[in-house]
DNA sequence: TAGCTTCCCTAATATAATTAGACAAATCCT
DNA sequence: AGGATTTGTCTAATTATATTAGGGAAGCTA
């Protein structure tokens, strides 16, 4: 047989271009090999079972957000900073809704450690840095943050905004305003 | 054949507790009629489909939820209110794991419209009064509540806080604080 | 070029979703 | 009660996915 050059890499990225066009869970092992021209178990040479397929989507959309957050807070602090990474979220989730939904594929402690998604926290503590708001709220707005980010996007995402007129543009950006405030308010020194 | 006294009921019933046991992703048609001690085909009689039955999880989910924060805001305003919300946010997803998962199954828009889920949004509006924010910020402020919540919540049943040694308790009420104060500065008449 | 390793195949098994059709149980009608 | 109808459950069969076993060719390595 003629072999088709197949790699995990190019399995996993197959997956995550499938991911972005059906959905997340939709992703099947068989869907990729159909996509990639080979039969079912030719992928087994290449991953080890459909759990692993969506663990290494997961991963990828880690490192492909974490990249995106580290290029946006170059150079800006404070709000600009703020917004820079909120918009590097629901940017990223836009543009690719099944990575995004790989990235809360749940993974065991020891693949989420070696994950890119401690880069991605750290960065929204190296945000938190303008505000100066001391430890141990620093975590928790941490948690804030990511929570709401990931909230509002994942809502957004299912549509749960579509049935009030208001823009979700507009709600996003009162929400960050009001962050923005809110975290000025925690700050050790108020301006 | 002996009938099982299977109704649609008792089939929504039995993969809302499955799905609280092993998760929503992994319930299945097979699995509750294992459960259930009769033959896959059976459970078509009462259901059209593997999707009904992951609707009407989310259904039976949107409904105690709404039945919950009803509830929790009756006789309490602004602060409290908002905390009893919430926490009846967190309380029902750490109860049921699986039926908070599904709570989020996305929806076609008609049905969306006919289940629990507006009653439960009027509920975050009618807190909101009790900090006298206009429209349109207030649509932007039941979106800020939801996102936060489920934001939160996903991310704590998700793991994502187990690598920090907080308290994920501590957070949460910071966030509260925080989300409290928030609008108490958006509000039209400050005290 | 002999041999090793890698990759892809066919064949086979198991589980899930689903449809068709048989048949008994419950209900409904007189 | 007795027959007709509706309803609930079953067996059998089909399709899709996940996965393992084992064969054989492709391509590297010595």
């Amino acid at each position: 047989m003629a072999r088709a050059g197949i790699t995990s890499e190019r399995v996993t990225r197959t997956a995550a271009e499938l991911a972005d066009e059906i959905g997340f869970d939709q992703v099947t092992g068989s869907a990729v090999a159909r996509r990639l021209g080979v039969k079912d178990p030719s992928l087994y040479a290449h991953i080890r079972n459909a759990r692993e397929l969506k663990v290494r989507v997961a991963l990828l959309a880690l490192e492909e957000m974490a990249d995106r957050a580290a290029a946006a807070l170059a150079g800006r602090s404070g709000r600009d900073a703020l917004v820079a990474l909120a918009d590097v979220y629901r940017g990223y989730a836009k543009e690719h809704p099944g990575r995004y939904a790989a990235s809360h594929f749940e993974l065991d402690a020891e693949t989420a450690a070696g994950s890119a998604g401690p880069r991605h926290s750290e960065m929204t503590r190296a945000l938190l840095r303008g505000y100066d708001v001391p430890e141990p709220d620093q975590t928790d707005a941490v948690r804030l943050l990511g929570a709401t980010f990931h909230g509002f996007v994942s809502l957004e995402l299912a549509g749960s905004f579509r049935h009030t007129p208001r823009a979700a543009d507009d709600s996003w950006a009162w929400a960050l305003d009001t962050l923005d405030l809110a975290l000025r308010n925690r700050s050790r020194k108020p301006e």
